[in-house]
DNA sequence: CTTGACTCCGTACTATGGTACGGAGTTTAG
DNA sequence: CTAAACTCCGTACCATAGTACGGAGTCAAG
């Protein structure tokens, strides 16, 4: 597990900018190392977490979201966690099902145009969706 | 089709506010027909898009992505449309592959618990993403 | 035919998720 | 050992996606 990371090179490996990794860490979803003489150092745990961070918001999750997601890991009262893990399933379930449906459609409408089909509204919208 | 809604119903059929519809046709998302004496009329198409709108913000993609999404429904150049499509296919079917891990992740961890295995820090974020 | 709800439009404010800036101290490459 | 690059922290600013407000006009139920 490499170490010792300067704030600059773990925003560098976790492809986010310095103050990013600051405002997380006022938000809480990312701890503050203590100081050890002036400057701080992190870990590969935490070039992770960061890119974990990024990727739950590129599937739409908000920070606050994303902080309930950490919590999960990081919990230590199980039971709590089950039941929020079981909801967050739920939820990340729906959304790949509206993903899908907008995939299906899309795919539709490469075909239809491939078909040559002119003038015809193509049908994204009017999928059924959920 | 219904049609006629004044924009009071259309919000409420899509269940968005009003200052949101009039917000989404100043973005170009929506378009505002013309006043038919007075007051505007929408018809179950602008609702369709509204919910669209709403379903593909759930999934992580901003109002500019979504014109984008729009504009392949509306688009007449297919060739372009099929591009755009292409590539947003892809977009999609990798935020699948994430949700899918994240959900992945979880289940595991409703089993550790289930298993009872305590003080274990569970591992949503140390998963093979991507 | 009035009165309360609704519409139109413009402008202003809000929350979220950052980004930029600046001054003082620290570190590291040459 | 010095000069450039980096760190720390606070505060200010920015874009996105709305939400609120207010005045003037419109519509519809009693």
């Amino acid at each position: 597990m490499k170490t010792n990371l300067s704030i600059g090179k773990l925003a560098k490996a976790a492809d986010v900018g310095v103050e990013t990794v600051r405002y997380y860490q006022r938000r809480g979803l990312l701890d503050t190392p203590s100081e050890a003489g002036g400057m701080r150092r992190y870990s590969d745990d935490h070039v992770d977490r960061l890119r974990f961070i990024k990727r739950a918001q590129t599937v739409g999750f908000s920070l606050e979201e994303i902080a309930d997601l950490l919590s999960l890991n990081d919990n230590r009262d199980h039971h709590v966690a089950r039941q929020l893990a079981t909801e967050k399933i739920q939820d990340i379930e729906l959304r790949i099902t509206r993903l899908g449906k907008m995939a299906d459609a899309l795919r539709q409408l490469v075909r239809e145009c491939e078909c040559g089909g002119e003038d015809m509204p193509c049908p994204i919208i009017r999928m059924s969706l959920e």
